[in-house]
DNA sequence: TTCAAAACATGACAAAAGTCATGTTTAAGC
DNA sequence: GCTTAAACATGACTTTTGTCATGTTTTGAA
């Protein structure tokens, strides 16, 4: 299932100053990227599965990823999107608890796994590192907190518009300047914005009639910003 | 409007053994107790307001406190609620911004404050506090993210029932072992379940018709808790 | 390349939840 | 302890969103 490639150097790695880790020391470095092994992983595998027991955390050298929980009834939602240098895992491991999320592979990707021993090593050796991961937390709770406030109060047309920007910023375009550089399925996007796909199905469409979307596929291409930003009616 | 009582001693507060800096080393503590001041606000009070620069963290030695963002069309969302030996304001502090939330006392409440510079000197001096606080950010980012799929995948009957055992499990029952022991508006109780407040008021009529609960005036009692958690639909 | 399964699309309908209106009760301040 | 505004309650109605059914298109595996 999951194959092993030569492994990338975290001195050199193309994620290194996009990651937390990277104010980091060369002796913790090179800690890290001895205990370190990078995995690659086939579009729709899981790279870590809700409930499961953590052993580390994983660094993303390449790729893309849903972070997603299944809710009572079996219906996914996604939480959280990653690319490239970002770190999956470490909520739950900071925390001593099982993973409270599902990460899916939504194309190949080269992910870097680092034992739990050593994360833990070099968090006691670096004060620094402890400060960053307390920003990403502290970010991603005010994101949280947003989004908890946008389920409650706004409409599935405007959470649909910002799902979309929000997918912009993660993942950018294409060359083109204006197609979403991920094919994410209907689904998916239901999944993101909190709804039927059907209604995002639906929505999709209407942003396309209005003139502000084109749809090919799975491709999404944003013709009028602008309007999109309007449509979501964001919050300051 | 913001009274200067007798500081207390956070050597002897009571709420030193359920703060997360309950096992800062008598040094720190020292330095903690010398620069911070304690504040009463009476019901209602604005403890901060979204928006505003933080200038330290704020430490909970009596009262309730309810924390929320208020949305585009001003409608607010309550995010946390707050009891003795809970910190407040850490997060903003962290990520270095603004807050994103507003705290209200929810009853009169006397709360610490301790200034931003001895409090990330502390925090420079102790590493424990550290994972303290990471720990803290972790459990708080993994009940956002349960409550962002609740809210996109439960009715307002499961949500609003969880939300009464979420009251129950912060602040408790008064002596008589089944009232809640806070007085919630009914626009608070539909805030926390992000609903209108008459389809809240609506469905506490329900849950109490069904002998789950009783109300009397904003007294709330749960008479079958077995039920409740059953109407809760919790995910394991 | 073919073909079956999955994904996408759309209509019709049902259910859930919000809004508005109105009357009653409660509670806070004088 | 009045008085009055706010909170609570409930009915009627509308809107939004979800569900089910059905047909079409796409895609991935043989």
């Amino acid at each position: 299932m999951v194959t092993k490639h030569e492994d990338p150097d975290c001195q050199h790695c193309n994620s290194r100053y996009r990651s937390v880790f990277c104010d980091l020391h060369d002796a913790q470095l090179h800690d890290v990227n001895l205990s370190k092994h990078c995995n690659h992983y086939k579009k729709g595998q899981i790279i870590f599965h809700q409930g499961m027991r953590p052993a580390g955390i994983f660094c993303m050298n390449s790729g893309k990823v849903k972070l997603s929980k299944t809710g009572g009834e079996g219906k996914e939602q996604i939480v959280r999107l990653a690319r490239l240098g970002d770190i999956l895992g470490y909520r739950s491991l900071l925390s001593n608890e099982n993973y409270s999320l599902t990460a899916y592979a939504l194309e190949d990707a080269s992910i870097c796994f680092i034992p739990k021993s050593t994360f833990f090593t070099v968090l006691a050796q670096d004060a620094n590192l402890s400060m960053q991961l307390m920003k990403l937390l502290s970010t991603d709770l005010k994101h949280a907190e947003e989004k908890i406030t946008e389920m409650a109060q706004k409409p599935v047309r405007e959470r649909l518009a910002e799902a979309l920007l929000f997918i912009k910023e993660t993942y950018g375009f294409t060359e083109d300047g204006q197609t979403l550089n991920v094919a994410l399925s209907r689904e998916d996007i239901a999944n993101v914005v909190g709804t039927a796909t059907e209604t995002a199905i639906r929505l999709l469409s209407e942003l396309k009639q209005d003139g502000i979307i084109n749809l090919t596929g799975r491709k999404i291409a944003i013709i009028d910003n602008q309007r999109l930003i309007n449509t979501a009616n964001l919050i300051d």
